[in-house]
DNA sequence: AGGACTTATCGTATATTTACGATAAACAAT
DNA sequence: ATTGTTTATCGTAAATATACGATAAGTCCT
């Protein structure tokens, strides 16, 4: 972000810009249609169907979780990601609240 | 950005993440949730409504125009800026399709 | 024309993001 | 114990984002 001058702001609205961050890549948009599609979340999983080094897909999966948008689970060697229900109708609320009027000039 | 392998994703997930991107910055949310409370959508209103230099509101404006978010109407010298309807319901319905189901392991 | 006002753009320093290979850490199974 | 499998973390190069002052460009008014 570089230089963000994060105190000035509310709390709402810098928790509704990082939930807008974690969702400002390509590949966390595609992570998150598939949590949304498939119960199966295991990260390898995710990498197969992403075009990206299993290294980069992890830092993704971080981001997403930084903010609770997902969480991930233990599952003996491997890791079972899956959508945070609480957070993601907390954001979708926002957003409808953000864009609830229409005023034009 | 940096770096970003764009090309070997959709188009919707590019634009929905470009969205994502616009409203990724306190201050751009700011200057939605103002818009979408009032009418009188001066930029020196915003400036005066911003802790932030006017090049750098300036900057914000342009960054939430280029996703189509809003629009800017000259009057005058004056530059009166707007929410865009389309464009929003737009991007809440491609939210909403993206939160539709709840999946978890 | 000249001056005041409003907004966009340029130039630039600093911080962050993205991507990857390499490596570590943690488990399962032989 | 050693090996293979899975995921996270480290280190790093290149690109992008943020902020601001300075300046340009446009309008309005005497």
């Amino acid at each position: 972000m570089a230089v963000t001058k994060r105190e000035e702001f509310t709390q709402e609205e810098i928790w509704l810009s990082d939930v807008a961050k974690a969702m400002s890549h390509p590949a966390r948009i595609r992570i998150l249609k598939i949590l949304n599609e498939t119960n199966s979340c295991i990260v390898g999983t995710l990498v197969d169907k992403l075009p990206l080094a299993q290294a980069t897909v992890s830092q993704h999966l971080k981001e997403l979780k930084r903010v609770g948008l997902i969480e991930g689970e233990i599952d003996g060697p491997k890791v079972c990601y899956c959508l945070n229900l609480k957070s993601l109708s907390k954001a979708k609320s926002a957003i409808d609240k953000l864009f609830s009027k229409i005023g034009c000039c």
